[in-house]
RNA sequence: GCCCGGGUGGCGAAAUCGGCAGACGCAAAGGACUUAAAAUCCUUUUUCCGGCAACGGGAGUGCGGGUUCAAGUCCCGCCCCGGGCACCA
């Protein structure tokens, strides 16, 4: 018969040792983190807040992937805990979504009971890992005490506005109070409705994103898309771009996230110029980044959309130019910027007026120049710019040289700095200097000014979708005004069937009952984005059940106090994909709820750190179609928890991407099997254990010491800098250093477990309880709890050194000295020795460079 | 095209500040225990040359240069792999 890998003995018993352990802390709610205030809390604690991305509860369950950084925030907590820290890990739900209101739509079933079903599977299967998360602080944005304060901050949005004088947001209030029109208030909400040109997809019923968009189809079932403006409530995130931008600095987040930010906020600094419409006292307003080539500009270029197209068209061109706006606009954003296209665009017939030097330059309208970015026109500079070269180069448009390259350069077309020339006032000079001066220029005559554009758009919040948060709004008289406080939170309704309706309006309309608010006001039926939720979690699990506040001041205030950082969260653990938006839409909230006094940082997040995928074991990224896929539970059952959780870390480094490999998770199960029989022994091939006879209460030997305090050393390294892979290494040394020795000292081996246990909880435990048995000196209780064991250096030194020493930077030999031997004493040692004296015979010695306590360079000439 | 991340044994990797390259683990080979196997324990394992051997010598961190007494690490120029972005004036 052949042999299964689950008949296979056990290495110790895990699978009966886990479930205990767990049922303990779940018992003695050993995790449970008391805030301010509550019985059990100690103030005179250091606080430490440690957060996960938190996942979506698919109906696929747990994937290898999410407890690789859930493992590194617990290991990182305990290790807190251990070191006097109160320390705050939460665990919740992102549980609004598409794919259980899809899954409602085939089988009728309401989106809840699948959220329900999967939460349940998720939490499980993340409490058989034994993560130390405190469950009384579990949230679920699904569930109606947590979503009417998503509904509550929204509202805080809608009823505020930026100051431009202070850069914070204030409440309309004060602007109703400066006597500001209906009109004008709503015209700088921060949450406010516009007619925005979205992707409408009548085959499926729906508006879609832009990326779900390919060639003028929709990706999934291939229908038509259409453009078409749609009422949407939008986000005016836009305002706060320059802070945002400029607020990364003080985050301790990798650098290439903080760049990623920036280039997604997009700041660009240049000038807004007035172009005269040739024989019409109107003028079109350009955005352009480099003002010194206006002496270049040869042609003008409108986005099709933009409003005064009609005004500048002349009668021969109507025709032409009709036609191609409405080619363009049956196309996606996708399309009209698909990579490697020729340019396309036609001549309006229209003329405008260079304000330098009066020259007449012809209006084109192509869908190179996008209506959203700028002032959605351009003055096309082709010697200077690659887009307008190009451009230019295919329509035979004129291109006038105004920038000397610096020597050497080949390019056709030059975008860089160089000196200004065939630019009238502005020749000869550099072009920063060329950008200053005819930027003044322009102003002094009230052609135009200095301003900043920025590539980030106000953001889309609506959608038309079942499964997420309704707004909290009315609309009475096609004005909209927002449901009263007491009201929230604004539930969904119950619906018979959750298909689309076939038009833009969002399934919610389809509920009468619950449209009709009164006999003159109706709900608002789009729902926000999947983001919402998530856009200020943290904040609700520091005080997850308060009824009266999305968070208490007090609560707040302890957990995200930062000792002057800008963040409050000390340590954020989650992928790269969620790098932008859900990075940047959660700072945005956070900005608004500190400027209007609700929190006490500018920041959420202090330190982020992105984990790397686990690929495959074939090097393949896990996917069902490749079948490469590593369930979790299955690796549990074969191996326990604390194995799963000590190869995902001893893996490599947790910003990696790596391989897995189920061998290499053998290879930590082994470990974790010498560290028990380190201290058990059994005799009847591991049905019964004993604590084995080797264990004394005897002192360790120097090296003992030397070993366990090089373990303690590297071990607390290796949490704080989150290389655990190298900690366990060392760990490793440790048991072997230990297993060979007839006598084990219990207080070296104690303090090993001390160090093993946010690693490996419960195996940590469950030895450390058969320990304390025996050695009733160790102290009682959970190991979890018991303080970290301390560092001490004076282990480490020993009286003698070992020095390497080079004969031209090879190695030729190894002398021992005393440690504190001077350089002369290290330096003779090494001349004296006879494998260095063969290389160096006969040779002269140039120098001999001593690094002391490691190694000595003996230098010869050739 | 642009922007990131990465290239070190058969494999995953390690190597504070430039100072013994390959710790630790996997795999492989040999041995001990066993009737046998599994499990466990011990030994070897970058590569080439010489030697029965202990050992000695040379090369070696993607490629080519450079700086330095000394380079995986710093500088310049390339190559390859992985990920992301998409005409933002």
């Amino acid at each position: 018969m052949s042999e299964t890998t689950s008949e296979k003995r056990r290495q110790y018993p895990f699978d009966a040792i886990e479930p205990k352990w767990q049922r303990y802390w779940d018992e003695h709610k050993t995790y449970r983190t008391p805030n301010p205030g509550d019985e059990g809390f100690d103030p005179s604690k250091p606080k430490c807040y440690v957060l996960d991305m938190f996942p979506y509860p698919s109906g696929d369950g747990l994937h290898v992937g999410h407890p690789e950084g859930y493992t590194a925030t617990d290991i990182f907590s305990r290790h807190k805990r251990k070191n006097g820290y109160n320390v705050l890990h939460p665990m919740g739900w992102d549980a609004f979504g598409l794919p259980a209101e899809q899954y409602a739509i085939k089988t009728g079933q309401h989106p809840r009971l699948t959220t329900e079903r999967n939460i349940e599977r998720f939490r499980a299967q993340l409490k058989r890992l034994g993560f130390c998360y405190d469950w009384d602080r579990e949230i679920n944005t699904t569930d109606p005490d947590y979503f009417r304060w998503t509904q509550w901050i929204f509202l805080q949005l809608y009823n505020s506005y930026l100051d431009e004088n202070t850069g914070k947001a204030r409440p309309v209030s004060e602007l109703e109070a400066q006597g500001l029109s209906r009109d004008e208030v709503d015209a700088r909400r921060l949450a406010y409705v516009a007619e925005v040109q979205v992707n409408w997809c009548p085959g499926l019923g729906t508006v879609l994103a832009n990326e779900e968009v390919v060639d003028g189809k929709s990706e999934v079932g291939g229908f038509p898309v259409e453009r078409r403006p749609l009422r949407q409530w939008m986000l005016r995130i836009t305002a706060y771009a320059e802070r945002l931008s400029n607020e990364l600095e003080g985050l301790a987040w990798p650098e290439g996230i903080k760049r990623h930010q920036r280039e997604w906020i997009g700041r660009s600094e240049g000038a807004e110029v007035r172009f005269a419409l040739d024989g019409s006292g109107e003028s079109i307003t350009v955005f352009t980044t480099r003002p010194d080539t206006l002496f270049g500009a040869t042609y003008m270029v409108l986005a099709p959309e933009h409003p005064l197209v009609d005004r500048v068209t002349s009668q021969s061109r109507k025709d032409a130019v009709e036609a191609y706006r409405k080619e363009i606009a049956g196309k996606s954003d996708m399309d009209r910027t698909a990579l490697a296209k020729v340019k396309t665009g036609v001549d309006t017939g229209g003329f405008a007026v260079n304000p330098v030097n009066g020259g007449k330059i012809p209006i084109w309208i192509a869908d190179y120049v996008l209506i959203s970015y700028g002032t959605g026109a351009i003055m096309a500079v082709p010697a200077h710019d690659e887009r307008d070269f190009e451009f230019a180069t295919q329509f035979g448009l004129p291109i006038q040289l105004v920038v000397e390259a610096p020597p050497g350069n080949t390019e056709k077309c030059f975008t860089g700095d160089g000196v200004s020339i065939n630019s009238g006032f502005i020749s000869g000079l550099p072009t920063p200097e060329a950008k200053r001066r005819i930027t003044a220029w322009l102003e002094e005559r009230g052609l135009g000014r200095k301003t900043v554009n920025y590539k980030l758009r106000d953001w889309l919040f609506a959608r038309q979708r079942y499964w997420g948060e309704p707004f909290p709004i009315l609309w009475r008289d096609g004005r909209h005004e927002a449901v009263p406080e007491a009201e929230l939170p604004v539930m969904p309704p119950e619906l018979e069937d959750y298909l689309p309706t076939g038009t833009p309006e969002p399934p919610l309309s389809k509920a009468r009952e619950w449209v009709r608010y009164s006999d003159n006001a109706v709900r608002e039926t789009n729902t926000m984005p999947q983001w919402a939720g998530s856009c200020w979690y943290y904040l609700r699990f520091i005080d997850a059940s308060n009824k009266e506040r999305f968070v208490g001041a007090e609560a707040e205030r302890y957990w995200m106090g930062s000792g002057g950082a800008p963040g409050g969260v000390d340590l954020y653990v989650g992928g790269t994909e969620h790098a932008v938006l859900h990075l940047l839409y959660a700072r945005f909230w956070h900005k608004v709820l500190f400027d209007l006094g609700y929190v006490s940082t500018p920041e959420p997040f202090q330190r982020l750190v992105n984990q790397g995928l686990i690929l495959g074991e074939d090097g393949q990224k896990m996917s069902k179609s490749r079948g490469n896929v590593v369930n979790p539970d299955h690796v549990v059952r074969e191996y326990g928890a604390d194995s799963l959780r000590l190869f995902e870390m001893f893996l490599g480094p947790l910003e990696q991407v790596k391989p897995w490999s189920t061998r290499g998770v053998e290879g930590v199960n082994r470990f974790l099997g010498r560290v028990w029989r380190l201290f058990l022994e059994s005799s009847d091939e591991g049905a019964n254990w004993a604590l084995s006879p080797k264990v004394r209460d005897i002192a360790p030997s120097g090296r003992q010491l030397k070993v366990l305090h090089e373990t303690i050393r590297k071990v607390e390294t290796g949490i704080e800098s989150l290389s655990f892979n190298t900690a366990i290494s060392q760990m490793m040394i440790f048991a072997n250093e230990f297993t060979t020795a007839e006598a084990r000292p219990v207080s070296a081996l104690a303090a090993f477990l001390h160090l093993l246990n946010p690693f490996a909880p419960h195996i940590s435990e469950e030895i450390y309880e058969a320990l304390q048995r025996r050695f009733s000196a160790l102290p009682a209780g959970s190991l979890s709890e018991l303080p970290w064991p301390r560092f001490e250096e004076q282990y480490l030194v020993e009286d003698t050194v070992e020095v390497v020493v080079q004969v031209n930077g090879k190695l030729r030999d190894r002398v021992t000295v005393a440690a504190d031997a001077g350089d002369e004493m290290v330096k003779a040692a090494a001349l004296a020795s006879e494998r260095v004296r063969e290389h160096t015979a006969g040779r002269q010695i140039v120098k001999v460079v001593v690094v002391p306590k490691k190694l000595i360079n003996v230098v010869v000439k050739p």
